[in-house]
DNA sequence: TTGTAAGCGTTATCAT
DNA sequence: ATGATAACGCTTACAA
């Protein structure tokens, strides 16, 4: 049986109240008083019955994730991101891998104060039937979406890295990364570099453009190996992912070529570069922190009862260093 | 504002402890009355107050899943069976990704049934000093731990790999695996290999054991070539996990080998396997399957209060196919 | 400054 | 078969 209010009210010759407003740090209180029953508190273990105070208060301090694919490197990253941020607001998250329906379905029954989906297919965001009190913001793809949404270009972000190599005089820039998926979040990027490579379609540049079976490091590390052994003009890649950068800088170091003098490298990229890596990497695409801040942001106003942009589209920086050069004029 | 109870039964014309009944399904409540009250329930869309529910019942048919590493792939497998099954039964699972001591007192203050902490590091297991009025099952690494645990015989699994491989004939035997880390599960993997090779330590075998920088595929790609370029008379492997032998697969059809003429292979593994690889595996280790029928089951009766048993470990099979052949004697 | 009491949405125990 | 009511642990006017 867990420890009451009244408990602490009895031990320290208080009525509850009294404890509850203590408890609160409400100035209402005397400080020695208040401080009795912290330390009380304290000695009894006291953990306030959650389901108690969003009964009255009609909050819970709590923020719902719908996290349907609990796999995935760049969003366990983000989400940790944002749980820190929460945090220091008093808020805690608590996170459900249930489907979209029938996670949106526990949040309310518990009540949390706002509901964040990590956006996974294209179904999610069209499920205009889906009953919610709570609001909801939606993290994924923004077009057509019935949920306040917030978005990372992701497609200017290649179109970026594109860009900046033509500028430094490159002409044969390569694509690599997943291509015939339906995960619409590496389509955009596919998007982005033949737009920016001004074709139509991939089929335009066969020997541009790579695609891969996977987003892990082998699936880099294969069709770097493809693309450097049939294509012997190309100057500079464009990676779609971290993983994949890391396979294709392991198959260019085994064919002995040198980054950025043989070969110039974007990588498309959001998380922050962990050391190990040979290379100080130019990468492109939106900061995971200033991502997890703009979500944060945006839940806390949301739950103050703003009124909610409809969406948010986050858009890419370049951060330009080793692992990238201007081409020699032949 | 959402929906209560006493909402639907103004538009009932029924008291709302009528509708409480009928909500819950209970024989006092006629037919009739019972399917009209489902029905208004259903349009206004009325989801139960777990806040509400909770306070009086002192339950909350929730299942706190402590979870600090939101980024491995067999885990995640492992909590989306548990999930389902107790879905079945009727409970929901609620995930935080805060650090152990936090996630427990917020696991508390909401009054979850049960907590289940997947097990990160040794450290874990030790704060005997964490404060629960929920009942915790610990799913990792048994040995010295305060909580009721469950855990796997990995180092087992392996062993019985290697006996196996004896058994049929050989002798030259290597294991690649993460060996340099503080992750005690893979370190009891490493420890079984070399129990059942019976040495000391990884250096009475240098040319069999290969050890790995981390367990993607990538890194079992590597260690499969080093192995196999140095040591021309390996003639089988046991890999410490799924993504490992992955990599090891590509090493060896790149070297032109063949399994398993040339070399058999047993991966260790609980996750089912994904149809896409190249051959049918001999694994050996707990089906995921199993190990989360056993920890729901664990959780169920430890919230029915049954006494717990202090440790549950699970004893590997071994699932002989076609990656696994009798050595020819010379 | 402290105590009293009402009420949050639900279940459960009594009456009716 | 249905309704009235107390209780769960807490916050918050309001009273003292």
């Amino acid at each position: 049986m867990s420890v009451t209010i009244k408990d602490i009210a009895k031990h320290a010759g208080v009525s509850y109240s009294t404890v509850s407003k203590a408890l609160r740090d409400s100035p209402l209180v005397k400080k020695p008083t208040k401080t009795k029953i912290m330390k009380i508190a304290e000695e009894l273990g006291y953990q306030p019955n959650v389901a108690a105070r969003s009964l009255v208060q009609k909050k819970s301090y709590t923020i719902g994730v719908v996290w349907p694919s609990v796999e995935r490197v760049a969003p366990s990253i983000l989400i940790t991101n944002i749980n820190d941020i929460l945090e220091r607001h008093s808020y805690t998250t608590l996170l459900s891998i249930n489907k979209l329906e029938s996670a949106i379905a526990t949040f309310n029954r518990f009540q949390v104060d706002a509901i964040l989906i990590f956006g996974e297919n294209e179904d999610d965001k069209k499920r205009s039937k889906i009953q919610s009190t709570v609001p909801i913001l939606y993290y994924g793809i923004q077009e057509g979406s019935y949920f306040p949404t917030i978005d990372v270009n992701r497609r200017l972000a290649i179109k970026l890295a594109v860009k900046h190599l033509k500028e430094i005089g490159h002409q044969e820039i390569a694509f690599i990364g997943e291509l015939q998926t339906q995960d619409p979040l590496q389509r955009e990027k596919a998007t982005g570099y033949l737009e920016a490579m001004n074709v139509e379609k991939a089929s335009d540049l066969p020997n541009l453009v790579i695609p891969t079976n996977g987003l892990e490091v082998y699936d880099g590390y294969l069709a770097a190996k493809s693309l450097l052994t049939n294509n012997k003009h190309v100057t500079a890649i464009v990676s779609g992912s971290y993983d994949l950068t890391r396979g294709i800088l392991r198959a260019i170091s085994e064919l002995s070529l040198h980054v950025p003098n043989d070969l110039s490298i974007i990588s498309y990229d959001n998380i922050p570069q962990s050391p190990n890596i040979e290379i100080q990497l130019t990468t492109v695409g939106v900061p995971v922190t200033r991502i997890a801040q703009s979500i944060s942001e945006t839940l806390l106003s949301i739950i103050e009862g703003q009124e909610l942009p409809e969406s948010i589209i986050l858009e890419p920086e370049l951060f330009i260093t080793d692992s990238c050069s201007p081409i020699r004029q032949q």
